[in-house]
DNA sequence: CGACTTTGACCCGCGC
DNA sequence: GCGCGGGTCAAAGTCG
C-alpha cells in the first residue's frame, strides 16, 4: 500500500481521533453506539473541528472497543485519517475560536496536537506557482495538473466495499494496487457541479477493512437516498443550520442507511451544539459506522 | 434509454 | 530518459 505512506503521521492522528471521539461520548454520557459528531465533521470536511476532536484525545487513555458492541449484521468499524494533503479549501470561519468542554479538558489546552493546515496550504501554493511558471513553456496537455484537494480517509470494517453514504457516485476507474490482491476503485460524485471524489480499497493486511478516501467538498444538496429517494433539504456544504431540524429530517433516512450519519453535511459546531446533538441523537436507534469502533487500526507497516 | 460499470489506454509525477 | 505506479478518460458493455 505504497499510497498510504503519505499517511504515516495520520495513522497516529487516526488512532487519536478514535480515542477522541470515544472520549467525547464518555464525557457527554453518550455511548449509544452512534457515530454522530465525529464522522460528521470529517465527512463534512470540517477539519478545524475535527482537529478539535483530535485535541481532545490527549486527555484520556483509549477506551476499550467493547463499548461499541455491534448490533447490525454488517457492522462497521471506522478510523479516521486526515491526509496531510489538505489544500484548496476555504478556511472555516470559526476555526480560530473553537470552544468545547472537551478541549478544556485537554492537559495542554488543546495545543500540542493541533493539526497544522494553513502552513501547508501556503507552502503548496508557492510550490504550485513555481511549477506553473515552469510549465508555461510547455504546450497545454490534455490533462491538467491535478489540484490537490483536501482529503481524508477512514477505515471501515465492512463486507461491502462501497458503502452508501447518501450521495450518488459514479465509478470511473479501477486499478490494481501494488502489493495488494484487492483493486482500488475510483468514484466521482454524479452531480456535474460537484468535484468530490472518493477512492475505495480493501486493506491488504485485513480484508475485512475497507479504506475510503474522500477528496473535495460537495457543493450541492445531499440526495440522501441513492436512487430516486427523498431529498432531505439540507445543503451539503452548508456552514450553518439548525441541528434539531436536521436530526428530525434525517431520522427516517438514517434508519435505512445507518452510516449516512457519518457522512452528513457541514455545520458549525460549538459546545452547545455538540451537547444538543448528543442529546437529540441519543433518541435515535443504534446504528453507525463507529458502533464497534476499534481504538487503533494499523494501516501500514 | 438513461444511468452506471468495466476496462484498456493514456497521462502524469517521481525515483533511479 | 526510462520505467513504474497512481490516477483519469472514454468507449463499450450491462442493467433495470
Amino acid at each position: 500500500m505504497g499510497n498510504w505512506k503519505e499517511f504515516d503521521e495520520e495513522q497516529m492522528i487516526a488512532s487519536s481521533l478514535s480515542s477522541g471521539i470515544l472520549d467525547m461520548w464518555n464525557t457527554s454520557d453518550y455511548c449509544d453506539k452512534t457515530s454522530l459528531g465525529f464522522m460528521d465533521l470529517l465527512a463534512s470536511h470540517d477539519f478545524d473541528h475535527a482537529s478539535f476532536l483530535f485535541n481532545s484525545q490527549s486527555q484520556s487513555p483509549q477506551q476499550p472497543s467493547s463499548v461499541f458492541e455491534p448490533t447490525l449484521p454488517s457492522t462497521t468499524t471506522s478510523t479516521l485519517v486526515e491526509t496531510s494533503e489538505v489544500l484548496n479549501l476555504p478556511a472555516t470561519p470559526n476555526s480560530s475560536s473553537i470552544s468545547s468542554p472537551w478541549a478544556e479538558h485537554t492537559s495542554d489546552g488543546g495545543q500540542a496536537n493541533k493539526l497544522v493546515v494553513k502552513d501547508e496550504e501556503e507552502e503548496e501554493e508557492e510550490k504550485e506557482e513555481l511549477q506553473k511558471s515552469k510549465k508555461q513553456l510547455k504546450p497545454q496537455k490534455k490533462y491538467q495538473k491535478r489540484q490537490k484537494e483536501r482529503r481524508f480517509a477512514f477505515v471501515t470494517k465492512s463486507e461491502v466495499d462501497h458503502l452508501e453514504d447518501g450521495y450518488r457516485w459514479r465509478k470511473y476507474g479501477q486499478k490494481a494496487v501494488k502489493n495488494s490482491p484487492f483493486p482500488r476503485s475510483y468514484y466521482r460524485c454524479t452531480n456535474t457541479t460537484c468535484g468530490v471524489k472518493k477512492r475505495v480499497e480493501r486493506s491488504s493486511e485485513d480484508s475485512t477493512l475497507v479504506v475510503t478516501t474522500y477528496e473535495g467538498q460537495h457543493t450541492h444538496m445531499n440526495p440522501v437516498m441513492p436512487r430516486g429517494g427523498v431529498h432531505s433539504g439540507y445543503q451539503a456544504n452548508a456552514t450553518t443550520f439548525d441541528m434539531p431540524v436536521q436530526i428530525s429530517t434525517q431520522h427516517n433516512q438514517l434508519q435505512q442507511y445507518p452510516y449516512l450519519q457519518s457522512l452528513q453535511p457541514a455545520f458549525n459546531m460549538d459546545s452547545s451544539f455538540v451537547h444538543n446533538r448528543g442529546f437529540q441523537a441519543s433518541r435515535i436507534e443504534d446504528f453507525g459506522l463507529l458502533q464497534d469502533m476499534v481504538p487503533r487500526v494499523r494501516i501500514e507497516e
